[in-house]
DNA sequence: TAGCTTAATGCAACAATGTTGCAAAAGTAA
DNA sequence: TTACTTTTGCAACATTGTTGCATTAAGCTA
């Protein structure tokens, strides 16, 4: 029987997304512990924290892997919603009410959406 | 001035990607190309045809970075079109002809869109 | 076609990001 | 506290992408 343990790094690491207006990569989360734990321990906590559904796992348009807290989720695990990216602070927000429409006319069968848009957000425009 | 040469790893990438009707990575086409040039020189190719215009960069949504031909930008570059990522064969597909609608209720300036449905293609569903 | 200029290439080395194995440390239930 | 098992730290490795520099070769000109 596997048990999920709540240690002082995967709580502190948890909060600090949670917390976080924007997502936060791997560095920024290295950055802001400052040797909590292991730059290792860091990417298996946010694996953890993926599996169990308390983040999400958002890859921006450059390709910059970031984290970003489920904060409608609590029901249905959703993220059918927009991410925006800024050109300029970098910064990814979950725009959760916005949800896009589309029609594909070829039979794909969609299981997941993501839809990015970049631009300034309205800190640096 | 700075003018541009055609070597031959340079048509022969964009040759393959143009022929390509899926997005191809840089490992894929360096197994494609089987030493035809360095890995670096690849990298390099791939800056140039892009810079150029003649090729798009496409971000996956696993973060694995792809390289599509440019069909319909002849007069203008525009790739506000979704792509289709398979969750079985990998593959990325550019549907040109498909663009979604949205409505962003905040003070965002946006300047690009990228997005991706994933799911199964046609040939593995 | 031969020579010249410089863009393009190959090679080595480096950087960033992510993964794996294993022994030690630390949660948690009894 | 004890025992069990998850989690952590460390070292080593893998992948992907970048940079500097000497060499090669594309393409213009004579």
């Amino acid at each position: 029987m596997k048990s999920v343990r709540n240690t002082t790094a995967k709580t502190e690491i948890q909060e600090l997304i949670a917390n976080s207006p924007v997502a936060l990569s791997h560095t920024e989360i290295q950055s802001a512990t400052n040797g909590l734990c292991d730059r290792v321990t860091i990417y298996r906590i946010l694996e953890r924290l993926t599996v169990e559904g308390l983040i999400h796992k958002v890859v921006n348009v450059d390709g910059v892997v970031k984290y970003a807290g489920c904060h409608s989720c609590s029901e249905k695990h959703n993220h059918n919603h927009i991410h925006f990216s800024c050109q300029k602070c970098k910064s990814v927000t979950c725009l959760e009410d916005v949800e896009p429409s589309y029609k594909l006319p070829k039979k794909y069968t969609v299981s997941e959406m993501n839809f990015t848009l970049s631009g300034l957000c309205p800190q640096c425009s």
